[in-house]
DNA sequence: TTGAATATTAAACAATGTTCAATTATGCTG
DNA sequence: CAGCATAATTGAACATTGTTTAATATTCAA
């Protein structure tokens, strides 16, 4: 059949993807394929290679509302308090939350590995950074007088730090019998660093 | 042909795990797979399957060697210093440079996922906490007083956070435009944390 | 109504991990 | 030394990947 008109090339493309964010969301990376979600949406294999590039393409696209939901979930949690340090902590905290209760979701977009060769486009790597500017944005407002390139590497700093505990705690639990748990290691970064970083010179 | 014995069981498995590590060195986790092995080595698939239960089984042991490479390059870095502080900064450091410049190989034990259900042996979970077991030693040296439940949270909040610049700045950047490079946010990590931690009550 | 354009399918390809019957070499036993 | 049991090795098979493409069916325009 051609062109029946069913579905716009637009309606496929968004329909692959929710499909996509199902599959991840209850089975993660490994369960997902183009045929698996070529069949939840009605249509072939061939169909799905005239709305997306490639597997990886469609990957993206769903990772992508992932990201954006990570981010209002941060938002949230920045206009939730006033006080700068407070704010900082919650940030840090609401995204480990997040990563363990969206753990299959959140993998998809953290541990998978884009093939190689593969350029992350603009639009995506937007998303990513746009992630970090709450922290950037708390950042100023705890120290005002700092410059750009100070609030840059503080935030890029803790930044890095809870992204780490997330990679160390969901998934693969690479920490044998810890008795701290995730969340006290992220009390421990935030407040011992900014305890020092807002003293330095 | 059988039990030709030009090699044993525990030859098959060296030779495999060697031609392993070659090829995940030479082009990553992607560039793996069963049949590739086996030629390399001069067998059959079959034969493969004989030494080892799945090929997941073989990549462990793989990545085994890599966390012991791992392992010595941090306790030279341990062995180095004198000063506690200075010895817990060059841990971090001399961490980030391996995994920068045996990047295939860091990726392959951190960022490759073991299939559902697949349990960690204890063995190389070991190894795995022999890792950090260098940075509790050196923060038990800064701080001798302290309980060891205040020194495993230290170490496992150091070591996640340097573990997290790793991640975010080997194999696929998901920082876009940073000034600041890896080592100095590093630096910031740990000289802030360990600024504020030592004075704690 | 006819023809051109195009959406859709089904089949094919190469490559993956994994299994297994058949084969072949070895070591032991009579 | 012959023969048999044991076990190592192979090669082919299976299901499942991503991806491509020729054939087909449908729609739209002339």
């Amino acid at each position: 059949m051609a062109r029946r008109n069913d579905h716009s090339r637009e309606e496929i493309q968004s329909m692959a993807i929710d499909a996509m964010r199902q599959m991840i969301n209850r089975e993660g990376m490994e369960g997902v394929s183009a045929r698996k979600v070529a069949q939840k949406i009605g249509y072939t294999v061939g169909t799905l290679y005239q709305a997306f590039e490639n597997i990886d393409d469609l990957i993206l696209q769903a990772n992508a509302y992932t990201l954006s939901e990570l981010l209002s979930t941060i938002a949230q949690a920045n206009q939730a308090t006033t006080k700068p340090a407070q704010k900082i902590l919650n940030i840090a905290i609401s995204y480990f939350r997040y990563a363990k209760s969206h753990d299959k979701k959140w993998a998809a977009v953290f541990r998978h590995q884009l093939p190689a060769g593969y350029e992350i486009p603009d639009w995506y790597q937007a998303r990513i950074d746009a992630l970090f500017s709450n922290l950037e944005a708390a950042l100023r407002e705890l120290a005002p007088k700092r410059k750009p390139k100070s609030i840059q590497l503080a935030s890029r700093s803790l930044w890095s730090s809870i992204h780490g505990v997330c990679m160390l705690h969901i998934g693969d639990k690479l920490f044998s019998q810890t008795f701290a748990t995730p969340e006290e290691i992220i009390t421990s970064i935030v407040k011992n660093y900014l305890n020092s970083w807002i003293k330095e010179v």
